[in-house]
DNA sequence: GTTATAATACTAATATGATTAGTTTAATCG
DNA sequence: CGATTAAACTAATCATATTAGTATTATAAC
C-alpha cells in the first residue's frame, strides 16, 4: 500500500468532524479509519490508542476555544468585553458539539499540554477581569461563576434541559448582565 | 439455576453503585452482571440493552436530585431556601459522581419519564422564586442561570477543572451572592 | 545511485463487550 | 396437578480495540 501521508494533526481534524457529526459516542477508530481509507490497526502509528485519541481531542478543542475567545475580546474591555467572550464560547460550543463534548467527557490524568492550555484560558478571563480591580481571590471566584455559567449553558442547551421557547440568547444576557451588576456592587462595597 | 429474583430498580442501583466508584464509562452490562452474580444475557430480562439501562440511570439520578434538593429548602425562603438549595445540590453531585454523569453523558432522545422528572426540578426551581416575584420570563431566565451555574460547578469541579487551591464553597457562596443581588436590582428597577 | 534505516500501512489474530436466539427451569395460576 | 409465564441459562454472532508481525515506501547515509 502506498503511504497516505496521514499525520496526528489530520487524524485530530477528522476526529473532531466525526465527532460534530454524529457525536463523540459514535467517534470510534473504526469509523475514523474508514473515513481516512485506512485500516484501524494504522491509526496506532498516530495515536495510541483510542483514550489517547480522545484526551488528543480534549487538548485540541481547548486551543481552539482559547484562539476564538481571545480574538473575541480584541479590542474590547471591561463589560464589553466579557459579554463578547461569553458569546463567542457559547458560539463555539453550538458549532463545535462533538468538539467540545471531548472538553468534558474525555477522563485524563495530568497530561501536559493539557495544563499548558487550561492556564492559557485562566490567563485570558484574568486579564479581562483586570478592568474590574477586585482582589486576587474575588477576581478567581468571579471566574469561576462565568466558566460555570458559560458551561452550563453550553451543556444544558445540548442536552435539551431548556425546554420552554425561552431564546437562549436572552437567558444569557439576562443571567450575565445581572451577574456583571452583582460584581460592580461588590467593587463599590456595598 | 435458581431464580436470583433481579428486578429493574435492583439493576438501577448497582449499576449507579458501579458508576460512582469507577465513572459511568466503566458501567458494562459484563460488568454489573458479575457484580450482580448473573450472565450478562440475563439482564435482558430487566432491561433494554445498555442504552435503555443509561438512560434509565439518567431518570433515576433527576428523580434523586429532585428528592435531595426539595428537602433542603423545606421551611426556608428567598434567598436562604436558594442558597440550601444550591448547596444541596452541588453536595448530590459531590457525592454520587457516576450517577450525576447520567444526568449529563448520556444521550436521550424523549422520554415521559424524563420529561416528568425534568418538569418536577423545574417547578422546584418556580416555587423558590416565587417570593421574587419577577416577571414570568424573568423568573425562567433566572432560573436557567442558577441551573447553569450549578451544572458548571458540578461537572467542573469533577474534571478538575478548578485548578487554583481556591476553596469551591467560597466560590458557590460569592457567585450565588452576586448573582441574587443582581437579581435584587433588577426587581427594584435599577 | 545504492544501501541501510526508520516510518507507515498492511494482514492476521485475540479479547472484550453487546446483543440475539433458543433452551431450561422455577414460580404462579387455574 | 398441569399449563403458562418469567427469568435464568448456553451458544453464537457481531463490532470494536488492540497487539504482533510483515511488507513496503520514503528518507538518509554513504
Amino acid at each position: 500500500m502506498a503511504k497516505m501521508g496521514l499525520d496526528r494533526q489530520t487524524l485530530l481534524v477528522s476526529a473532531a468532524e466525526l465527532a460534530d457529526e454524529s457525536g463523540l459516542d459514535s467517534l470510534t477508530l473504526a469509523a475514523l479509519a474508514q473515513k481516512l481509507n485506512v485500516r484501524s490497526p494504522s491509526l496506532y502509528n498516530h495515536v495510541n490508542g483510542l483514550p489517547d485519541l480522545r484526551a488528543a481531542l480534549t487538548v485540541y478543542c481547548l486551543h481552539l476555544l482559547v484562539d476564538t475567545t481571545r480574538d473575541a475580546v480584541i479590542g474590547k474591555s471591561g463589560d464589553e468585553a466579557i459579554l463578547s467572550l461569553c458569546e463567542a464560547y457559547l458560539r463555539f460550543a453550538e458549532s463545535r458539539p462533538g468538539l467540545y463534548e471531548a472538553f468534558y467527557k474525555v477522563n485524563m490524568q495530568q497530561h501536559e499540554d493539557l495544563d499548558t492550555a487550561k492556564q492559557e484560558l485562566l490567563n485570558l478571563f484574568l486579564r479581562i477581569m483586570e478592568p474590574y480591580r477586585l482582589g486576587e481571590k474575588e477576581t478567581l471566584h468571579a471566574i469561576r461563576g462565568l466558566r460555570s455559567l458559560l458551561h452550563g449553558f453550553a451543556t444544558l442547551e445540548q442536552h435539551g434541559g431548556f425546554q420552554m421557547d425561552l431564546h437562549l440568547d436572552e437567558s444569557v444576557q439576562y443571567v450575565l448582565r445581572t451577574f456583571l451588576k452583582g460584581m460592580h456592587l461588590n467593587k463599590s462595597g456595598a
